[in-house]
RNA sequence: GCGGAUGUGGCGGAAUUGGCAGACGCGCUGGAUUCAGGUUCCAGUGGUAGCAAUACUGUAUGGGUUCAAGUCCCUUCAUCCGCACCA
């Protein structure tokens, strides 16, 4: 079989699409009484720079795995699709003046061909597209739910802005105070925004952690992100004021180490008691320095602790009447707790960096360190604490001063989250339109459900408002409507929502792409979900993950979805790297495009190599010279047509070994191994000089999920039956994978002196025996007593000699 | 600071329950084929010493457990990722 393989792999990349081979069956089809397997991989956003050999690993992974289910006679869906508004398509768009629906057309048309040119086993009928109106009339739809369920709620806060793009992100999107899309800094500004109520569910996303199995990482990632703490609330009264200041601590058991108070620069009890406080102007001045930070630089930079003492409020420990003088200090966060923390600078390092600058006394607590030197935050015996010295275990003391806390009426136990609720709107124009309309008289009205889809209206000029408003703004006729409820005459919302929306329930759309009645149908939710198999980024963990786990719960809630949990499984791929070692990126010049590789190797070698080049979950650099090495091996393959002869017995007993490896390799994404068995395979048939057809066709089978047009062609060649891709998967004979014969290793000392062939599971005395007449092994023993002799069964024998 | 990981040849990386470290591939060296480059084929390839058999040494660091440690325990260091004044 000599021919260049890229002239091949258009021929049965046809074949496949014409018998429809990958296409997956829906309940009642025939096919679909096989078990199904739902393998998914995260859609692409189909940017104009195309895709790169990034996204071909990110996609072969549960590409093999699921070619692989098919041939073991599973009901296989691997959909694909395209996750394609958002703002560098309209950004592209605004610079070329082209539509951002045609940019989008343009760039869908360009993933497709690239990906088919992989030759990708996806089931191309089931396509999703989320700026497909028919796709974006259910997010509307699940949107509108959340808000008749009380979820959608808009607020005035300080939000994370980014200037460059005229948008407000949410904090997912503005991780490290860089904006995600254009990575330039964000600031905070007040603004009326929209909301999802996510924090409702993070109980439910953080639990719901237990029944699925993603890699350890993964799951770390989002306890961390939910950040869920317990501890307590307590209420401090404020010295002649009817008035408490209400705290939020994970140590309640450490409050007779309060010192003093700290409060938010922006804590409105400040305002509000601004009459009796005799150093105003100074707080002011401490507030306005603080409001030209940042967030980022608030929280970032370790430097000074800075404050102002709010001279006219103090209050009253409630535990020992004790007053104490109250802070305010930008080391306490307004969006975290209440907004005020008790201060023991005993047991936290930054109370007591606190009270060394200001002279604050510093009361230990806990016995166990010096609080001189530093804060203590280890574990020990509680002291100067009233009712609770003595105390040793930390669990226990926490209790009873909860209890305490209840007994007094100042305070209950409570929990805190780190997470918070998800800013959802974007002011530009190609996404979802937000459903809701705003009138005078009614306030907040949803669009009626059979209104449904509000259509994107069209326009040319997409460039957001100077006042960061939506240029959806300046449609009249959009914003103009009646109001649903009342009918007077109402303002159309002319947010449109984030991008994480259209991803945030795209599988389901797969069970059910061309539904027109509903999002997806009970029948083939319950027939496909939950995903067996996820694979994406790492990048995506606590963002798309925690959004679309999120909606899949509230849709759970509502009875649309049979299973509480999406994503059975989650794995991650690893980057593939630059062949300088560094992140592929377009200004540094090292994207390796899988176009050229595919042009000059062909898909089958691309496929093998971003597969072989290492562990699948880490990052790797890429390799050219390595690329050639699969493609060499492919070639050699591919000889074998030409080399058929009789059965060879070790050859065969290698076979098998290598099937079961390649078996269980996939299994567990070891893909690199699997493919370095076949090449050890492949070795041992040059050595030999010759392949039996049966067993050549076996190989064919478990090489056909990594280079599957070779296989084809081969399995062609040799006269095999219908499609390679929908042969069964070989199976192997245990007993032919275990050999009679085996070599193990022979050690004085613990020191390898040599090796013997020994028959499998022989006994201490007969490998001993064979030992002796080891001429090397008996050389290292001259002249030493022999003291012990340890035989471990078919691995290794030692000998412990003086 | 907290959390998670990782550390093995020149490089990417392999090594069930502790049981022959370096599979497989790249690169490199030598040879064959070729006018030549490329390709292909054969042999070698952790380090040091030796013509060689062989010996010693070797999985970030230092210690420990064991007949036996890349693997288990403790120490130190380094790198990467996530979160970060979260009360």
């Amino acid at each position: 079989m000599k021919h260049e393989f890229k002239n091949i792999e258009q021929k049965w990349q046809d074949k496949w699409d014409e018998a429809k081979i990958f296409e997956a069956k829906d309940p009642g089809e025939a096919g679909s009484e096989k078990q199904k397997f739902f393998a998914l991989v995260e859609f692409p956003y189909p940017s104009g720079a195309g895709m790169h050999v990034g996204h071909i690993k990110a996609y072969s992974g549960l590409e093999v795995i699921s070619r692989k289910k098919r041939m073991e006679g599973y009901n296989v869906m691997f959909p694909m699709g395209f996750d394609a508004f958002g703002l560098p398509t309209e950004n592209y768009a605004i610079k070329t003046g082209m539509h951002p629906r045609a940019v989008t057309d343009k760039n869908i048309e360009k993933f497709t061909g690239q990906l088919k040119r992989v030759g990708f086993a996806f089931d191309w009928s089931r396509v999703v597209d989320t700026t497909d109106v028919d796709y974006y009339k259910w997010t509307q739809w699940i949107f509108l739910k959340m808000f008749e369920n009380g979820l959608v709620f808009r607020d005035t806060a300080l939000v994370n802005y980014c200037p460059e793009c005229k948008v407000v992100l949410s904090n997912e999107d503005s991780q490290g105070g860089k904006c995600d899309i254009c990575h330039n800094d964000i600031v905070q500004k007040s603004k009326d925004v929209w909301y999802l109520r996510i924090t409702e569910y993070a109980d439910k996303l953080l639990n719901g952690l237990e029944e699925v199995d993603y890699l350890p990482n993964i799951k770390q990632q989002q306890v961390n992100w939910i950040g869920k703490s317990e501890g307590a609330f307590v209420n401090f009264a404020l010295a002649n004021k009817d008035e408490t200041l209400r705290i939020y601590t994970t140590r309640p058991d450490t409050l007779f180490g309060v010192t003093f108070m700290v409060m938010a620069p922006e804590h409105p009890l400040i305002d509000k008691y601004a009459s009796g406080i005799s150093n105003m102007e100074e707080i002011e001045n401490y507030r306005a320095e603080c409001a030209k930070k940042t967030e980022f630089e608030r929280t970032q930079l370790v430097k000074e602790k800075t404050g102002v003492k709010i001279n006219g409020l103090s209050a009253i420990n409630p535990i020992n009447n004790k007053e104490i003088p109250i802070y305010i200090a930008d080391y306490v966060m307004m969006g975290y707790g209440t907004g005020a923390i008790m201060a023991v600078p005993a047991h936290d390092g930054r109370d007591w960096e606190f009270a060394k600058k200001f002279g604050i006394d510093i009361i230990e607590v806990i016995k166990g360190g010096n609080i001189e030197e530093e804060a203590y935050t280890g574990d020990g015996e509680m002291v100067n604490s009233g009712f609770l010295n003595g105390f040793t275990n930390k669990k226990d003391s926490i209790r009873r001063a909860i209890d305490e806390l209840q007994t007094l009426g100042v305070g209950e136990g409570g929990v805190q989250y780190k997470m918070k609720d998800w800013a959802f709107n974007r002011q530009r124009y190609w996404g979802e339109p937000i459903p809701i309309v705003h009138c005078e008289k009614c306030g907040m009205v949803a669009v009626p459900y059979d209104e449904l889809p509000l259509r994107l209206p069209d326009m040319d000029e997409f460039a957001p408002g100077q006042g960061g408003e939506s240029p959806l703004a300046r449609i009249e006729s959009y914003v103009n409507c009646k109001c649903p409820k009342c009918g007077a005459d109402a303002k159309r919302e002319t947010d449109t929502m984030p991008q994480w929306a259209g991803s945030s329930w795209y599988f389901l759309r797969y069970c059910d792409p061309h539904n027109s009645d509903f999002f997806a149908s009970e029948e083939k939710l319950k027939y496909w979900m939950p995903i067996d198999w996820y694979n994406g980024g790492m990048e995506h963990v606590t963002r798309h993950m925690i959004y679309s786990r999120f909606w899949h719960k509230f849709l759970y809630d509502l009875g649309l979805v049979p299973v509480a949990e999406p994503y059975a499984k989650r794995t991650a791929q690893g980057l593939i790297l630059g062949p300088d070692g560094e992140k592929m990126s377009k200004s540094k010049g090292n994207v390796v495009d899988p176009n050229d590789v595919v042009d000059e190797y062909g898909a089958d070698v691309l496929r093998t190599y971003t597969l072989f080049m290492g562990d699948y979950a880490s990052a790797a650099p890429w390799s050219q010279s390595s690329v050639r090495g699969c493609k060499r091996f492919l070639e050699r393959f591919a000889a074998l047509d030409e080399m058929l002869g009789e059965k060879n017995d070790t050859l065969v007993r290698s076979l098998h070994k290598t099937i079961k490896k390649v078996t269980s390799d996939i299994d567990g994404m070891k893909f690199n191994t699997a493919i370095a068995a076949m090449m050890s395979f492949l070795n041992d048939v040059y050595a030999v000089g010759s392949i039996d057809k049966e067993s050549l066709l076996a190989l064919t089978r478990i090489l056909c999920p990594f280079a599957p047009h070779i296989c084809e062609e081969m399995w062609e060649s040799l006269g095999g039956n219908g499609f390679c891709s929908l042969a069964k998967w070989p199976e192997y004979d245990e007993a032919l994978t275990i050999d009679n014969e085996i070599e193990i290793a022979v050690q004085v000392c613990g020191k390898l002196k040599g090796t013997v062939v020994i028959p499998k599971g022989a006994e201490e005395d007969a490998v001993w025996e064979i030992i002796n007449a080891n001429a090397s092994v008996m050389a290292s023993l001259d002249g030493k007593q022999i003291i012990k002799k340890i035989y471990i069964k078919d691995k290794i024998f030692n000998i412990v000699a003086k």
